[in-house]
DNA sequence: CCAATATTGAGAACCATTGTCAAACGCGGC
DNA sequence: GCCGCGTTTGACAATGGTTCTCAATATTGG
């Protein structure tokens, strides 16, 4: 059997422009908010290109996408393990949680109506401590 | 005080074959689909119109609407308690969960870092008994 | 039936995202 | 260092779902 096919991803500029932005917010950001991230920290990368190493990262797992209430796509750079996100909804400020008993319960569920191959999305939202206050 | 402002909503026949249309299914449908089905069904709604009356019935909780992986907005007559969804990936069969202990949950987590206001989405996702045999 | 207000729809406008494809680039071999 | 080749890039066009516009129409209460 042949191995898993490996497209030779190459360390170029651009991603790592991408990576860099990524590594300097930590709330969910557009990709275009993104790419003007990367404008302003004076490198040139082209926007379709910024679109094609973020889906690249998600799916290798290294950035959370998720969508807001528009249906805009916004990304994150994010721990490797499965958890899920309590996002402020004014300044956006997120804290990846974790809930053992939430996994639990989705398996059982869906096993209790006889699906299979389950995944599941969940996000919290809500008024972080700093936005109360102001 | 004025008592709340009530916009007057006006049963109308778009109103009315929106809401025929959402009783002929039960799982997620586009609004396009769901103007295809009305327009199948002999009725005729412009498309901006079947958007606006999704838009209200959501705001009104009657429908729930939720996204698919690609962005697009599908909805769905749902009953009106907080509930949460196992969706079919291949056929699209919907199943409504209800979770105290994840309602819980999602609260004690919110408040444990201080956040107020809290909403929260949850779906679950899989494929269902019959489209497993197939 | 009237006036006031709400609703509709055809089409334009929006705008995030994806497709196109020739030019530029990274890499391994020589 | 130089070649050859598959990968990546980017300017721009194209897509497609959703919203906007605004004149024409429908509903309602009187
Ligand atoms: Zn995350
Ligand atoms: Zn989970
Ligand atoms: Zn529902
Ligand atoms: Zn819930």
């Amino acid at each position: 059997m042949t191995s898993t096919e490996r497209p030779a991803v190459r360390p170029t500029r651009q991603r790592r422009a991408v990576a860099s932005a990524l590594a300097g917010f930590d709330d969910f950001r557009s990709a275009q908010e993104i790419h003007d991230l990367i404008s302003r920290q004076g490198d040139s990368v082209g926007l379709a290109t910024v679109y094609r190493t973020l889906s690249a990262l998600a799916d290798a797992g290294e950035v959370d996408m998720l969508r807001n209430e528009d249906g805009e796509a916004i990304w994150r750079s994010c721990s490797d393990t499965h958890h899920h996100h309590l996002v402020c909804r004014t300044c956006g400020a997120t804290v990846e949680v974790e809930g053992p008993a939430v996994e639990k319960w989705t398996g059982a569920i869906a096993a209790e109506h006889g699906y299979a191959d389950i995944s599941h999305t969940l996000e919290i939202f809500g008024t972080c401590p700093a936005c109360l206050v102001s």
